[in-house]
DNA sequence: CGTATTTGACCCGCGC
DNA sequence: GCGCGGGTCAAATACG
């Protein structure tokens, strides 16, 4: 095992995969360690302590704290990782090679969907779960009966107007790329496959997957990198309304999904947790506005840009600016 | 038998 | 308007 990468080790039968980003030693990964943000201006972030993920997740600290002391914005910021040496590949892992976030503005935009709540995700309530699960099924019925009901021409423009404004409105994506030859990392959660579709100029198909809790709108996309078979990309749509049930079973293990954390988590804090040397190969991107975006990434839009390139453990948060 | 997966069909947005 | 590609549905099928 290498001693500079976090790793993921799936355990053979019955065991409760860890997930990849919190430490080389599975003994360590109760406390996993993330830079306890303090000390920080709007510009700077100086890691001064650390804090648990635990705190972190559940409630010391929300997305608002996060992202301002990242000194993220709403809109869209993208973090990538594009490369990281996996020196021991022999061995089932897969390792966080990137974090790649899409955090469309909660505010801006139409809100026919529940807007994002960029709190914690524990903060979700269950009237914006049942408005996700609303909003999903008057989305399905207007599909499937392409607003019938509507009646006269003049409706159905309405109507088609209604769901444009619909289509604008994303949801919170959080998109990361794990060196895994592992294809649907194990993060806790309970997934239900619903879709699966060839991806132009890739061999290898997209899976999609929506969290089988119910009125838990939660959707994952999983596809491997064109580029690199062995990097798989995941990409977190919505929050969880909801614990996450391999931890609810007691799991001695420890266990903090990507899911559980990612919608929320900012591509700043998730780098942060990379060691230094792989943080220097962050790039960053111009802001994701929709999957075509996220496609050209794939396909190496040269717009993308080195980020960064200090070797301490800020420097590179420091140096953010916008692409 | 209940649940999960597979997969072809369908809808929609977007670019030309 | 048309074609393409992404995303989703849902019936059929597989599985435990």
């Amino acid at each position: 095992m290498s001693d500079n990468h976090f790793y993921h080790d799936y355990m053979g039968t019955g065991g409760i995969n860890t997930f990849p980003f919190f430490g080389e030693n599975p003994s360590n990964c109760d406390q996993p360690i993330i830079p306890n943000i303090q000390n920080q201006n709007q510009h700077q972030f100086v890691p001064s302590s650390y804090m648990s993920l635990t705190e972190c997740l559940h409630g010391s600290m929300d997305y608002n704290t996060l992202s301002s002391a990242f000194g993220m914005s709403c809109s869209s910021s993208e973090v990538v990782c594009p490369h990281v040496d996996h020196q021991d590949s022999s061995r089932k892992s897969s390792v966080p090679v990137a974090a790649e976030t899409v955090l469309d503005s909660p505010l801006g935009e139409t809100s026919v969907e529940i807007p994002p709540t960029p709190n914690s995700s524990t903060s979700s309530t269950s009237n914006e779960a049942g408005g996700q699960e609303d909003s999903f099924k008057i989305k399905k019925h207007m599909q499937k009966k392409g607003c019938q009901e509507e009646g006269d021409d003049k409706s159905k423009k309405e109507c088609k107007a209604k769901k444009k404004g619909e289509k604008k409105q994303k949801e919170q994506r959080f998109a990361f790329m794990t060196k895994s030859e592992i294809d649907n990392l194990e993060d806790g959660y309970r997934w239900r496959k619903y879709g699966q579709k060839t991806v132009k100029n890739s061999n290898f198909p997209r899976n999609y997957y929506r969290c089988t809790t119910q009125k838990c709108g939660v959707k994952k996309r999983v596809e491997r990198s064109y580029e690199d078979p062995s990097i798989v990309i995941t990409t977190y749509e919505g929050q969880h309304n909801h614990h996450c049930p391999a931890t609810l079973r007691g799991n001695s293990s420890f266990l903090y999904s990507s899911s559980h954390f990612m919608p929320n988590f900012p591509p700043q804090l998730f780098a942060q947790m990379l060691p230094p040397n792989n943080q220097q190969n962050l790039l960053i991107s111009s802001p994701y506005n929709s999957s075509n975006n996220y496609h050209q990434h794939q396909a190496g839009n040269p717009e993308y840009s080195v980020f960064g390139g200090g070797t301490d453990d800020a420097s590179w948060i420091h140096k953010q600016e916008p692409p």
